[in-house]
Parts: C-alpha cells; sequence; structure tokens
DNA sequence: ATTTACAAACAGGCTTGACTGTTTTTACTT
DNA sequence: AAGTAAAAACAGTCAAGCCTGTTTGTAAAT
C-alpha cells in the first residue's frame, strides 16, 4: 500500500476522487433540472437546456442519467429531499410557546409557498399520465407526508387526547394549503383570511 | 335571388350552413383538445394529435386556430363551459332540505373529481410559466368563480345571516376540494372523512 | 364573384439519445 | 512501490423523429 497521503490527496494537486466528482455532477444535473421545472414548466423543460443550465457537458449528462424519465426521478428524490430539509430547519425556529399549532401552520404555508412546491406540483401533474414517474411520486410523497405527520403528531396534541379527528387533521390541513397554493397562481394574494381558520 | 328554400336548405342534400360547419369543425377540435389533455397532460400535446383525433384535417385545423396557443385559450374558454354546465345541471338535484350544504360540498366534489378538474389543472399548471395563458387563465377562473359562489350564497344564508367568514367560505371549500383532487393523483380513495369537515 | 372551409405537403427548428473519442481515477499485478 | 489494465467520468457531434406553422391548392357557401 502506498503512502496514504498520496493516493488520497497528493495535497498540490488535489485530485478528486470518483464518487466526488459524480456527486457534484449530479448535484448539479439536479439542481438545474429543478431550476428549469420552476423556470419554463415540466412542458418545455428539455434536457439540453438542462445540461446547459448545470454547466455539464451533454456527454457527462448522458453517462449519469442514460434517458430523461432517470433524470426527472432522481431529482424528485432530490427535490423532496430539499422540502424535508428546509421543514427541518424551519421546525427548529419554532417558538415553544401555546400558540405553536398556528406557528406551525404559518410555517407550513412558507414553505408550500416557496418555489419547491411548484417543482412538485409540476411533477405531481406530470405524473398523472405518466405511469412510471407516477409511482416513484407516490413513494415519494408517502414518505415526505409521513414525516411531516409524525413531526406534527409529537408536536401537537395538547387538545382532548388523540380524537377520531387527530389524525385526519395534518392531512386536512395538507390538502387546504396546496389548494390555496393552486390558486395563488393566478390569484394575488389576498382571501389569506382563509387561512387563520386551522385544526 | 332564388327561391328561398333552395338556398338554405335543398331538403335532398341538405348543404349545412358556414356557421354550422363551423360550429361543428370548431366544436370537435376543443372536444379533442380536452380530450388530449386528459390523456396525455399538457406536455405531451400536440396540434398534430388534436387534429386526429377530432378528424379533422391539419388545415382544417390551422383555419380555424392559427396558433396553438388560440386553440389553447378557446378550449379554456370550451372547458369552463363544460365545468360550469355540469355544475347547473347537478344544482337541478338538489334536494331540497336542510342538509343542502353538505349536499352542496359533495355535488361539488364530484365535480372536481371529474375529468374536467385535470384538464383545468393541466392549463393552470401550464400557466404558471406562460403569462399569456395566465391572463386568459385568471379572466376565465374569476368568472367561473364568482358564479360558483354566487350560487352558493343564495343557496346557503340560513345560519346566522353574513358573518364575517361567510365570504371567505367558499373560497376556503374550493382551496380544500381543489387540494384533495389533486392528492388524489397518487393516493387512492382514503380519508374521505375529511371531506365531511365543512363551513 | 368573393369569401370561407377544408386538404395536404413541406420546411425549419428543436429534442432525444446514440456514437466516437479523451481524460481521470481505481484495481490489479508483480 | 510502481506500473499497467480496466473502468468510470467527461466532451462533443450527429442522425432520426417530431412539432409547429407556412404555403399552395380545392371545394363549398354567400
Amino acid at each position: 500500500m502506498p503512502a496514504a497521503g498520496l493516493t488520497k490527496r497528493p495535497a498540490t494537486k488535489r485530485r478528486r476522487t470518483q464518487a466526488e466528482r459524480t456527486a457534484t455532477t449530479t448535484a448539479r444535473l439536479l439542481d438545474a433540472t429543478i431550476d428549469c421545472l420552476l423556470d419554463v414548466g415540466y412542458a418545455r423543460t428539455t434536457t439540453t437546456d438542462i445540461a446547459r443550465r448545470a454547466g455539464v457537458s451533454r456527454g457527462a449528462q448522458l453517462h449519469h442519467f442514460p434517458t430523461k424519465a432517470e433524470l426527472v426521478t432522481a431529482a424528485l428524490e432530490h427535490l423532496s429531499m430539499r422540502r424535508h430539509a428546509e421543514f427541518v430547519r424551519a421546525i427548529g425556529k419554532l417558538p415553544a410557546g401555546e400558540g405553536r399549532t398556528v406557528a406551525a401552520i404559518d410555517l407550513l404555508w412558507s414553505i408550500l409557498s416557496s418555489g419547491t412546491f411548484y417543482a412538485w406540483l409540476e411533477l405531481m401533474v406530470a405524473a398523472r399520465t405518466d405511469a412510471g414517474l407516477r409511482r416513484s411520486m407516490a413513494a415519494v410523497t408517502e414518505r415526505f407526508s409521513q414525516t411531516i405527520e409524525r413531526t406534527f403528531a409529537e408536536l401537537i396534541e395538547d387538545p382532548r387526547g388523540p380524537g377520531p379527528l387527530s389524525d385526519v387533521a395534518p392531512f386536512f390541513a395538507f390538502a387546504l394549503l396546496d389548494g390555496l397554493a393552486l390558486h395563488r397562481i393566478v390569484l394575488p394574494d389576498d382571501e389569506r383570511s382563509a387561512r387563520s381558520i386551522d385544526v
């Protein structure tokens, strides 16, 4: 075995390991894919454009993601991670007081209003007519929802124990907020009063 | 001038008037457009495919709708009509009793679950990244919502008069149902219990 | 006679994935 | 420890196919 320092890190040239190279290239591609979804929507998202935005050659792109479907699926996972990270990060900032439920809803709303929601929406709608994508989507969404709901459940349990409604409440809240975010595409921000009615 | 009977209707040959021809052709094109949106989604909807489904030649299509944008916009109007017609038709079947509110919500839900909702959704999402389409969409959606809300308002006014919440209630209900319909893309029908919580 | 509806071929542009070649990293051998 | 073979990452070009909108031509209605 050679000196560890030489094979792993020549110090002067800093040659990157394969895993590192793969990681950066794929990350750039996935970020670019999501950016593309946000900017031009799924319909006009092209692999060429993605590669250009990522600053990655077409060859490299096709090497890591042979088909567009694989790229999109991977981007979906990536997106889910991002949404989850956003959520977890924001959770930490929650006030410990009693108005936590309202704060949590507001928090959820701010996340849903952010770009990642619309990227998710683009994929969601595309999934409706794409069986393969729909399967991936269902799995990812399922995991994401469970995580969020679990967090919510342990966050809120003050009011009279687990009633018959407490299990549908998160689902309810999610649907409502998603619906509001959906309408916001064509509506400027008004009627936010509807937001204050919750749980 | 020839005999009126001849110009208008030769009886034996039944030559169709220009207006009739236009009407049938455009109707077929618009229906085909919506079918296409439902089947393959906005991303894979092509004008060629629409013409093929409609059984209309490409030339005829381009004659009536010079560009894809015009076709889609027209289809949007057409779709709005259809949704409204569905709603009005269903309204007539409402029981006159006291449980009308719940019945109305159920009604709304059945409409939103139907195909027209998903066609609307496809256009909605596409509109997010298409300024022109978004304008049309906003106008149509606005009109549609107003009609529905007005109907709802005169339908329900039993509980303690117009409170501060009564104006946002329809908006609230719409957002909730849209959100539920959205989730239904990847989820089979469960948690419909959330539906029974309303107004 | 003129306008409108319909038909069909076509050109230009764009997208996807295949293909060929080059550089960098890892694994293996001695 | 060094050298070499294999594998992986990367680069760029290309062809086939598709989509949109144009153009040219024909039939029917006013």
